[in-house]
DNA sequence: AATTTTTCATTTGTATGCGAATGAGTATCA
DNA sequence: TGATACTCATTCGCATACAAATGAAAAATT
């Protein structure tokens, strides 16, 4: 078998972008988040629904630590966050004791919303787990957590 | 030790965002983005890239094709396109058999711009992977394919 | 040949996601 | 106290990402 002009100039091998982590990356978390918005029955996306249920967590707090522990920008957490206001999820009442923040609290709508669809994001990341063994779940979460 | 209100509800464990999939699939997703970024010295993103790769193995192709085959939805192909259209990148032109049709290719510029950051993207694919030993790459991509 | 379906490209609307800049308020420290 | 540094929230611009609708052209079907 004649060897090919690109092996014959040097050993480095081809480069191909659709076997890149990234590229497999990006359509694995476009794959959930589908799943994920099939899933959910309140039209909620997966940033608005993880806003949620951290505030479930650590409310009272501020925007910029809901987007820390979020793992957002504070550019998008204020849009994700305005989103949830505008729906009546999320109220937020100026701080007392500091005159920049804004404090963040779950509203009745709010907790009711999170009830109803906790069944659902468990679904969706149950069916976006669906390709994987059990053993290969725990193996491959535990890599995924180490690339974050 | 007594049981918790919550365990004594029900049998379900507890829910926390940040210990699904999706959780991680993001965050993991972002992480590799910043490190494209800062990698790639022409101001080229991750699906700006991908775009230009495949176009190069595959040219001359329409622009629906190339968005089949980067895994991008024809609106978001169209504005990826556009901007590298703009750039100097890539050049289209009317097929001669189907009225429908924009043929894509790649210009000088565009096939320069590829040689150009090769080094980078890999270096990028390297840098996002660093935290794994070699064994565990292979894995986690094996894995992380599965569930595309 | 006429109808139906499919494909292609485009546009509109909504929602992230980040960089960068701004202004207001707070904390630190010399 | 006064200067400096930091934090918080906001805003702007740019770039994905998808749903849905549109219009034009091609393919498949009857």
């Amino acid at each position: 078998m004649q060897k090919s002009h690109e092996d014959r100039q040097s050993a480095a091998p081809a480069y191909h972008v659709d076997r890149q982590v990234g590229f497999f990356l990006r359509q694995a978390n476009q794959r959930h988040v589908a799943i994920f918005a099939n899933a959910i029955g309140d039209k909620l996306t997966t940033t608005q629904w993880s806003a949620l249920s951290k505030l479930k967590e650590i409310q009272p707090c501020s925007q910029n630590q809901l987007g820390r522990e979020t793992a957002m920008d504070v550019a998008t957490v204020k849009g994700v966050v305005d989103r949830l206001v505008k729906r009546g999820f999320v109220a937020t009442a100026p701080d007392q004791n500091d005159g920049r923040r804004v404090v963040l609290s779950l509203t009745e709508d709010g907790l009711a919303v999170i009830a109803a669809n906790v069944g659902a994001a468990v679904a969706a990341t149950e069916e976006t787990l669906a390709p994987l063994t059990s053993g290969e779940r725990m193996m491959f979460l535990e890599l995924l957590q180490k690339i974050c």
